[in-house]
DNA sequence: ATTTATGCAAATCGTTTGCAAACCT
DNA sequence: AGGTTTGCAAACGATTTGCATAAAT
């Protein structure tokens, strides 16, 4: 179903080949690192999780993966951009739940019926416009079940 | 149909006051700036367009307008932060066509059958996250009229 | 050998903050 | 007067860049 290790390291691999790029030590790292995390990850926690990166050497490698389609980035409404696999190396389609209070983010997917349906609505939008469509984006933006408050504050007292 | 300009005043005004804020000129300026913008702003743009108003200012003042509900930030994965007035001000539930070359940021709207569409299949997935949906953001991301290539770069020759 | 990648430190640049003067009310 | 807002300049912090060393081909 999902894209295994060794297949994933093999297709980054041909994209940075084909953009003229290597797939040194670090830049493996990074796609291991996205790769077991369950969520896009600001630069600091990829920092955190593979102590031995230079600071400089991911920012310059996360842009070089993200030119060869091999990460892509994410943006919330925090302070911090975040990264992960690209969708179609993964080959799941999926979207986030961004958390107001905590910044966290998680990743969601929708029936291929329903993209099927946004992707419609949006190519119309896009003809309108002049406009040529690349990828769309939607995010449910509100509070984590840790970040809301509890629906009934006076039972949980009890 | 949509918002006038004394009435966008008044709630703004409205809105500032319940949150314990004065309305004050410069916060009137950036107010009418977003008004007459047809796209969500950078701040060096709002800057542009009223040459007197300080940097710190309109930061401080955006800030405010934002936690007062009368503005609301846009992000894109360029650099810069936009804003725009907060949608229930205009009475315009919109979404963005983002520029991948040029950064241009456009509004386009659905149809309220495919909005609610949308929030229902949310509301699901919120419900199975035990997430609180507060507002959605879909956005579609590709290049516009001046940044795609010809369709016929031999006809355009001639 | 030549090119490319890396790590460190310094520079950059959007944003935030401290503070004294100007502005309300 | 008392509290708020403003503008300037300095501080901040995430990201970028310069450069000398290390690695890859």
């Amino acid at each position: 179903m999902s894209t295994g290790v060794d297949e994933l390291d093999r297709m980054a691999a041909s994209r940075l080949s084909s953009d003229g790029q290597r797939y040194t030590a670090n830049r493996r790292a990074l796609v291991a690192v996205l790769r077991e995390a369950d969520a896009p990850l600001t630069i600091p926690q990829i920092i955190e999780r593979r102590s031995t990166l230079a600071t400089s050497s991911v920012y310059r490698n996360l842009d070089l993966l993200e030119r060869a389609q091999v990460v892509q980035r994410v943006v919330t409404n925090d302070e911090w951009v975040r990264f992960e696999l690209a969708e179609d190396l993964t080959g799941h389609h999926h979207h986030h739940l961004v958390c107001n209070g905590c910044g966290l983010v998680l990743d969601f997917e929708l029936t291929s019926r329903f993209e099927q349906s946004i992707d419609e609505h949006l190519e119309a939008v896009a003809q309108e416009h002049g406009f040529v469509p690349h990828l769309h984006r939607l995010d449910l933006v509100g509070l984590c079940k840790d970040c809301s408050p509890p629906p009934h504050p006076e039972a949980a007292l009890r």
